[in-house]
RNA sequence: GCCGGCGUGGCGGAAUUGGCAGACGCGCGGGAUUCAAAAUCCCGUGAUAGCAAUAUCGUGUGGGUUCGACCCCCACCGCCGGCACCA
């Protein structure tokens, strides 16, 4: 029967029981132990386990399994992001509740990830679609309302047409819905926003000093935040008692505004136009744009547009009279929504002022462009020209020295801006947290009492996926009592953005079922921040700037001592498989359904068993990189696991004899030292590399070797303590990879405590130390011989063996020795002219 | 356009501080075992030349620094990802 594949379904579902029986991964605050918190971006409840899940959370359980074998209180929760969409268009599409498809979802993808032996603390499961869990997220809600974090206003938002909600800025991707990718149209709509915007400079400056974060994702939040710095400039408007007031970030360039644009949507433009000749023409423009999508609006390739409203600007540092435009080039959301035109230094307005045969006027020399004959705006440093008192000095000089001087004569400010919006949270749906707010002729806006939380989804709704919330089809949801004077009021009837859901979940987590709070500070105080996180970078912006939001609001409000939520991050890559497209070429792409390349994580455990499915993913790649998928690799992996067990069985069936102590090993032979090294190496590589640099390919690889060298080494004299120490430790160092068929070796061969709580072993650094080294030979830096020398050997001693070796007279070839560079126990080069 | 990353055998990938390029795995070739096959075990496997020892070339391209460069510097090419009329 030895040559027989081991039976993983059989070992896997034995070890799986036997864990949770034994409340093997249960985890309690132990503050004489160090803690370490590792976490998996949670799924979204689709019912269907795809393999960027499994790669995600066996990336996640190696470093949680190793870390607890390593003597850490390991924290490594689970949970569901079970509010969202889906589960509402299900709802529609088969006439079920969202709650009951959303809950079955629950119990069948629980299984799944049960089935890939994950070590889990099952009994902190949160999901966040249940009361029990947004309760505590409408209580934050209403913490944050209460100190300003939260208001509501009237505005132009993103509306998707076809999800028939308000998007965020943040979801909305070229111009179109993140999810559906229709494209997003302007909608005026009375909505919930969170002032993000108050944390613009926290949020960027923390990123300074976050090394365990990838500098991609820093990267992009920085860029997401855009802060600027710049000055706010205010203009007259002729003929009128208004002032205009622009941004620029070019104050130096003030001598060289030649005309000035409003954004069609700015309040000037009809105020200004009302009743004026221009008023026909100007209203036609701003109604053609805001018919238009974001995608049409803010197309670069598109000819610039605009309309004169018939009213100049006077520039205030030289008087200058000039016209005022409306284009949509300019955006309302950003600075002021207004600008000052300076075509010779602004790519924009350089295009705008040659379609509209405005003036262009440089006032920065810049080397090496002709200013007389301009093709394109210039855009570097330079020296400024045509400005008054400021012509002569650099630009960067300008930009300070005329800041100055127009804020002394009180024209203008130093001013930051950011990119950055406030987060818009209301969303017209169904499935999801009810916003608990309740609006009141005479209180306006007002928190539901703390006491009645939670504000319940009533279920007496329709879906009909169209027009407003469903919960205004409810019958008893809308009509209540104002919290504050007692009389007639109505709720709120949007729901929250899903993504509030997930900006705290790893706080619940630290104390899953209280219900008296939404967590223990103590509890959380031991817990955060976050050691390492891991998911898919396609969270960089969104959630990962989120949660460093709401950390940071929850630190200020005392809640917690942490400001940052997770120490580490690491973004592992996307899982991608070669397919043969329609035109018979080989291509790599994402898994998905539409190109026919998916491989279903239960169809490769059925066939090969977790153990090897957990191997394979973190073999074949480093965490970080695309995983290339490959059914021979799988193969190969499954090939090792299957080499561990037959290894095994035959050390314990033919070799070990009746033996069940084993004294510490003596290495006498070659071999016995040889097999040693590979050892020690072996702790040593996967030490550093599964716990360390989370190179978990890498740590894989020396097993493999380690192995090898055992096969090898028992068709020779085998000592038996030494082989048996080497049997025991390879179990231990694979256990986190693949931890059913471990434990099961482990356990037949005797023992009686469990891998799971193994202590992880030492290497010995003696072993490492060989007494023989190969020293290098190298004439002109070109390997020459490999020399056999007695470690640490002095330079003389290697240069007398390296002169003496065969391949030294030939390849020198009479030629003269200059030097001679010696780098101890590695290489030896002589330099020959 | 701006920002970030990556380019190494037939393939996935190693090389942790500038010191043997190609660990480990896949694939491929050969052998053992077998009546035969599967499975397994062992050996080989960057290119070119050679029976061989060995030589030459070789980490996207071109240059540079160095005794020595996949690694550092300069210029360029290609691919991937993000942002983008943000004043």
């Amino acid at each position: 029967m030895r040559n027989d594949k081991y039976d993983f379904a059989g070992i896997e579902a034995k070890w799986q029981k036997i864990w949770a029986e034994e409340e093997a991964f249960k985890t309690v605050e132990d503050p004489n132990k160090e803690k370490y918190y590792v976490l998996e971006m949670f799924p979204y409840p689709s019912g269907k386990l795809h393999m960027g899940h499994v790669r995600n959370y066996s990336i996640g359980d190696v470093i949680a399994r190793y870390k607890k074998m390593a003597g850490y209180n390991v924290l490594h929760p689970m949970g569901w992001d079970s509010f969202g969409l889906p589960a509402e268009n299900a709802a529609i599409k088969n006439n079920i509740h969202p709650f009951t498809w959303t809950n079955q979802n629950m119990d069948d993808m629980r299984e799944q990830l049960k089935s890939l032996g994950l070590s889990y603390d099952w009994d902190r499961e949160v999901a966040t679609c249940k009361p029990d869990y947004y309760k505590w997220m409408q209580w934050i809600f209403i913490q944050f309302y209460k100190k300003g974090l939260a208001y509501k206003k009237d505005n132009p938002v993103n509306w998707c047409p076809s999800c028939q909600t308000v998007l965020a800025n943040e979801q909305v991707v070229d111009g179109a819905c993140e999810r559906c990718h229709t494209p997003v149209t302007k909608k005026h709509l009375s909505q919930w926003y969170l002032k993000i915007t108050d944390y613009a400079d926290r949020l960027l400056k923390d990123l300074k000093d976050m090394p365990g974060w990838p500098d991609k994702v820093k990267s992009m939040q920085e860029h997401w935040i855009g802060r600027s710095e710049g000055a706010e400039v205010m203009f007259k408007i002729d003929g009128t008692d208004k002032e205009l007031v622009v941004y620029t970030t070019r104050p130096d360039t003030l001598f060289g505004v030649t005309y000035m644009v409003l954004s069609p949507e700015h309040p000037f433009v009809a105020e200004l136009t009302k009743g004026t000749e221009y008023e026909e023409a100007v209203n036609a423009y701003v109604e053609a744009c805001a018919h238009k999508s974001e995608l049409e609006r803010t197309s670069l390739t598109k000819e610039k547009t605009g309309e004169f409203i018939g009213h100049y600007a006077i520039d205030p540092v030289n008087g200058a009279k000039v016209p005022i435009y409306i284009s949509d080039y300019v955006m309302m959301d950003y600075g002021t929504g207004a600008i000052m035109a300076v075509p010779a230094h602004d790519q924009r307005d350089f295009e705008f002022a040659k379609k509209f045969g405005l003036d262009i006027i440089p006032v920065v020399d810049v080397p090496d462009v002709d200013l007389n004959n301009l093709t394109k705006a210039a855009i570097a440093e330079g020296t400024m020209i045509n400005s008054g008192e400021y012509t002569g000095l650099n630009n960067k000089e300008a930009i300070v020295k005329i800041t100055e001087d127009l804020e002394s004569k009180g024209l203008g400010k130093k001013t930051v801006n950011y990119k950055l919006r406030d987060w818009l949270i209301s969303r017209q749906r169904y499935w999801g947290t009810p916003i608990p707010m309740i609006y009141c002729d005479k209180c306006g806006w007002v928190p539901e009492k703390e006491e009645n939380l939670p504000v319940l989804l009533p279920t007496d709704v329709e879906f009909t996926g169209k027009g407003e919330s469903p919960l205004t089809t409810s019958k008893t949801f809308r009509k209540c009592t104002c919290p504050q004077c007692g009389g007639e009021a109505e709720r709120e009837i949007d729901t929250m953005d899903t993504f509030l859901d997930s900006s705290w979940y790893f706080l619940r987590y630290c104390d899953a079922k209280n219900d008296k709070a939404a967590f223990d500070p103590a509890k959380v105080n031991y817990w955060m921040s976050v050691d390492q996180y891991i998911g898919g970078v396609e969270h960089a912006i969104l959630h990962l700037m989120y949660s460093r939001f709401f950390q940071m609001v929850l630190h200020d409000l005392g809640l917690c001592d942490a400001e940052e939520p997770f120490d580490n991050l690491l973004t592992q890559g996307m899982v991608i498989k070669g397919y043969t497209d329609k035109d018979g070429n080989y291509v790599k792409a994402k898994m998905s359904k539409s190109l026919g390349n998916v491989v279903a994580p239960s169809d490769i455990q059925a066939k090969y068993g977790s153990d090897t499915a957990r191997l394979f993913i973190l073999f074949a790649a480093p965490p970080e990189k695309e995983l290339d998928w490959s059914d021979e690799g799988v193969e190969g992996s499954y090939r090792f696991l299957n080499r561990v067990y037959r290894l095994v069985n035959e050390y314990i069936n033919d070799i070990r004899g009746d033996e069940t102590e084993f004294a510490e090993p003596v290495c006498d032979s070659a071999a016995d030292k040889s097999l040693n090294l590979m050892l020690n190496t072996a702790i040593k590589k996967v030490t550093e590399d599964a716990g360390g640099r989370f190179n978990f390919n890498t740590a894989i690889s020396s097993i493999m070797e380690l192995v090898n060298e055992m096969y090898k080494y028992k068709n020779g004299e085998i000592n038996k303590p030494l082989f048996n120490k080497a049997i025991e430790t390879l179990l231990v160092l694979l256990n986190p990879f693949s931890p059913h068929l471990t434990e099961e070796l482990w356990n037949q061969l005797g023992h009686e405590d469990r891998l799971y709580n193994h202590e992880w072993p030492k290497y010995d650094e003696s072993a490492l130390v060989k007494d023989e080294i190969q020293v290098i030979l190298q004439i002109n830096g070109k390997l020459k011989d490999k020399l056999m020398m007695p470690n640490n050997s002095a330079k003389e001693v290697v240069e007398e063996a390296a002169r003496a070796s065969d391949r030294f007279e030939e390849a020198v070839s009479g030629r003269e020795v200059v030097k001679v560079i010696y780098v101890p126990n590695k290489i030896i080069n002589f330099v020959v002219k």
